[in-house]
DNA sequence: TATTGTTATACTCTATAACTATA
DNA sequence: TATAGTTATAGAGTATAACAATA
């Protein structure tokens, strides 16, 4: 992961920041989603050798309806075959069992296995840290602020129009 | 880009929502960034033939302080060698011109070309209906409220921390 | 005939390292 | 010796398409 943030030590000839980019609202929501991730991953790394994307479809599997290697592509917005390779490195992680679904044999049930559920919690507690010291300049009040807004700018994007599926 | 996201019409046995990840702010932030993200790349590649990056980059070289291709590489997190490819476009698009820094002959001198603007302006007028369109449910004293909280919820890190060097 | 999951492959993007020129 | 920019190359990540099994 590339580290363009680190500042030099140098002449500050115009501290300025009237960027124009710097004042689109998506663009400070892009910005703003991309330092959290940088700091998710590297802390996932680093504390439990877990990537976000592993954490994710960890977590998603074990909590909620059960889901099927398209759903949670679908939900995640990863490609199928990414959720292959993933689920083939948490079956040899023994983080989880591919057991056929007996009503659809096309698809698997993927079991969580105990061993699964212990390293999610490490990583949610990891990642709850991240989240915690991120947003650490809101109030508790305005956390809830903020995850009420972004909810109302996706109502019926997600993950609502996956949910209409079979989930 | 793949689409996930369109769903298909069948059966909804377990019409629930209780994805840990989606009660996650840090995933929110990241999910509403994507489909922004999405939806900002489509229109502008739909609607003026560019893409974001190169957008971002135009947007801000034609405002705020002049900056080397090195400053940009960092502000916007884009490796430098991204930068050279990107600008290479834009020379050949006539929409920027490369002249040297009279001050530091290694550095680049990046000159918007008045087509430059015009292109950027066609750019901004997409993105920002994209914007519109994609805060639509907050008033505008919501959108103002989120614009606040992740300003804050960067500061420091950026775009302070780029600004401290030469900017 | 359509769908889930898989594999193989191609392609895009980004990162690394070496090079030129300037400082 | 260090930095800005460039180029070439390698690696990671992702998408595409073909396939097997099942519906």
């Amino acid at each position: 992961m590339a580290r363009y943030r680190t500042a030099g030590q140098e002449q500050a000839q115009r501290p300025r920041s009237d960027f124009r980019v710097a004042e689109r609202p998506g663009y400070l929501l892009h910005k703003a989603a991309m330092l959290l991730d940088e700091d998710v991953e590297k802390h996932l790394v680093a504390g439990v050798a877990m990537r976000s994307r592993y954490f994710l479809l960890l977590a998603t599997m074990a909590s909620g309806p059960e889901l099927s290697q398209k759903d949670l592509s679908q939900l995640l917005n990863l490609d199928p075959t990414t959720v292959v390779t993933v689920i083939d490195e948490m079956e040899r992680n023994q983080h989880v069992e591919r057991k056929r679904n007996p009503a659809d044999r096309r698809r698997y049930q993927l079991h969580v296995t105990p061993a699964g559920r212990k390293a999610l919690a490490a990583a949610e507690k990891v990642a709850t840290e991240v989240e915690s010291s991120f947003f650490g300049t809101l109030t508790d009040s305005e956390r809830e602020t903020l995850r009420d807004m972004l909810s109302r700018v996706m109502a019926g994007r997600w993950p609502a129009s996956v949910c209409e599926r079979s989930l």
